[in-house]
DNA sequence: ATAAACAGGATTGTTGACACTTTAGTTCAC
DNA sequence: GTGAACTAAAGTGTCAACAATCCTGTTTAT
């Protein structure tokens, strides 16, 4: 190889780095396995070696990607065991995080997500747009996660989110998951809609159980 | 000032770097707004500043540290509000990890530490050993952690641990403290010891509510 | 006397060069 | 033809010097 096979230097600023690094491997851009070059980003990104490094370092730190010493860094495989340990831990977490939200804000306050999830998603769903569907999704959870008002519990579900992400939309894209998970998501809003905390909380977590259970069955079309 | 006024120049390795830092600040051997020096820690431990660096790094990412640029870094402070965020989300952590624990190994397992939160604790708790009281409750926590199997759930506990490893100390000196958390320790392992899981994670629950309210009402005493 | 301006020292931020390790490709012996 | 030994290239790990920034104590002007 005699030319650089990255990208042009574009201008990039150092600070978007570390999050554009993290949302590569998050939506799989970068996959699993593939292998991140110092060289390469530091000149794509128009920064300096060691400022990749430091980001490596962060990044290793959330478990996105893998250090080998003097054999440089990959992103990280996450195995089905890993997949079910984050999926033990988000059944908790989210629960938690519908419950705390529920319990600081008005309920009328998500009067407009109802609304939402009701006929536009319906069509959504009907009609198969699969990014319409997670983006809404998506409103939904930072929504969630804003309301509840605990930083500590929103950088655990983010740097979950940052590993499971992908896994996610292709759970969301199985035959059926998304007719089936869009009542749950309703009936979770529904409670959050009457204020009733315990209810929403045991709501969401029945969610994302029966996420898991589609991952269970359908793994070998989702890893 | 002349002299260096750190300690002279011990051959710690640079492996050892990371972790007994954060084993200084969990211990409050450096407590909250204290200034880490590259250059001291570099000179003490036997390294470059680079690596020192990297430990920032890997520090700020845990949150135990707050670095500003050009300024460097000190240990962080966590106000009151932080620390009950971290209540929140450990309550259901632990929570999780009792119950884990409890399907995936045999009841009996537990006997041993089932004896000794028996007599020997009580008498600990009689005699004001709190050091020996803190040493058995650490004991029971990584036997659980262990047995739980989850090494993201590990992963978040350890974090939240060396957040608040001072903290849960002062609490337990607190008057009476212990003497109500010893039968609550005992309630939970003699649910595992049962293999009664869903019992267990909600006494477990119960147990660090509890604690809770302690720091609630000893706030002045702990921050 | 007070506050602004200014120097000197200390500390962090950045860069580039160099050493070490791994990898891949080539040569050579059998 | 096969495999071991060697060589060159690529990439990472490390360090030390340099640049930029901030802090402290002193001077200066009003």
């Amino acid at each position: 190889m005699v030319k650089n096979r990255a990208a042009p230097p574009r201008a990039r600023s150092a600070a978007t780095l570390l999050p554009a690094l993290r949302e590569r491997i998050a939506r799989h851009a970068l996959p699993p396995g593939a292998k991140l070059l110092e060289n390469d980003l530091a000149h794509e990104f128009g920064v300096s070696r060691a400022k990749v490094r430091d980001a490596f370092g962060a990044l290793e730190q959330r478990g996105l990607i893998r250090r080998i010493p003097n054999r440089g860094a990959e992103v990280a495989r996450l195995d089905l065991s890993q997949v079910f340990e984050i999926y033990a831990v988000r059944e908790m977490l989210e629960g938690l995080c519908v419950r705390l939200a529920v319990e600081r804000v008005k309920p009328q306050s998500w009067q407009d997500l109802v609304q939402l999830f009701g006929r536009p998603m319906e069509a959504i769903v009907k009609h198969g747009k699969f990014e319409d569907y997670i983006a809404n999704l998506d409103r939904l959870r930072s929504r969630t996660l804003e309301a509840a008002g605990n930083a500590v519990l929103a950088d655990m579900l983010n740097s979950i989110n940052d590993k499971t992400r992908e896994i996610q939309r292709r759970i969301i894209i199985l035959p059926g998951r998304a007719a089936e998970g869009l009542p749950q998501h309703r009936a979770v809003l529904a409670a959050m809609r009457q204020g009733d905390a315990a209810k929403a909380e045991e709501l969401r977590r029945a969610n994302i159980r029966s996420s898991r259970e589609y991952l269970e069955r359908f793994q070998s079309f989702v890893l």
